[in-house]
DNA sequence: TAGTTGATCGTCT
DNA sequence: GACGATCAACTAA
């Protein structure tokens, strides 16, 4: 698949990342991540989130804006990136209005076009399964990093599209991963039986 | 195959 | 000064 036009597809708009987060969460799955860089173009179908709500203990948000999180405050459409654990990258999508804090983590996409650069930035990964199954493995594929932090997603550096006419998917939620705090919300939602979905019970 | 650990550093206490 | 919305390499069996 090449989106060379955009016949059958159409670019997710403020009025989409606007909404409630969960709903933008599940509206996701299976939309098309798009990355451009120096023309060369990397599409990754989003197969497995999580949402992070203001009122949520688990979100980085959750004890009000700092300059790490300030992002999540804008208004949905932009990108909030952080790093963590020394190492790795962190994506998601901010939604809602200005001054909520909330967003979608991107957990884990399924490589569809441009897999010869995700395998350059992904060094000594050996199969399409293991390169963007993961939230810091699916940043490193994608050479997302704090420069994109709080990118615009209307603009083309990097946004989402979404096909007129989705195949329809099963959606299968679970509490969400990583965290100490706020494990009684199951809002983790990913595609059910999608092999690129990250390794987790 | 399951469980453990080292790498590595920005952010908040 | 401690820890984390992680990953890969290593160990044991």
């Amino acid at each position: 698949m090449i989106l060379n036009n955009f016949i059958d597809y159409y670019k997710l708009q403020k009025d989409f990342y606007g909404q409630k987060t969960i709903k933008v969460a599940k509206e996701l799955l299976g939309s098309y991540l798009v990355r451009k860089i120096n023309g060369v173009q990397m599409i990754g179908r989003i197969v497995e989130v999580e949402a992070y709500r203001q009122d949520d203990p688990a979100s980085h948000s959750y004890k009000g804006k700092t300059e790490r999180n300030k992002v999540m405050f804008l208004e949905g459409g932009y990108l909030y990136v952080y790093f963590t654990f020394g190492m790795y990258h962190c994506a998601n999508i901010v939604t809602e209005n200005e001054g909520t804090g909330s967003a979608v983590l991107l957990r884990a996409v399924e490589p569809v076009n441009g897999m010869n650069i995700m395998y350059l930035n992904r060094k000594n990964c050996k199969t399409d399964l293991n390169l963007t199954n993961g939230p810091g493995k699916f940043c490193l594929a994608f050479q997302i990093d704090k420069s994109l932090n709080g990118a615009n997603l209307l603009e083309n550096e990097i946004f989402i599209v979404k096909k007129y006419r989705q195949e329809k998917i099963n959606i299968e939620s679970s509490t969400r991963i990583g965290i100490t705090v706020g494990t009684d919300s199951r809002w983790r939602f990913f595609i059910r039986g999608n092999p690129y979905v990250s390794k987790h019970k």
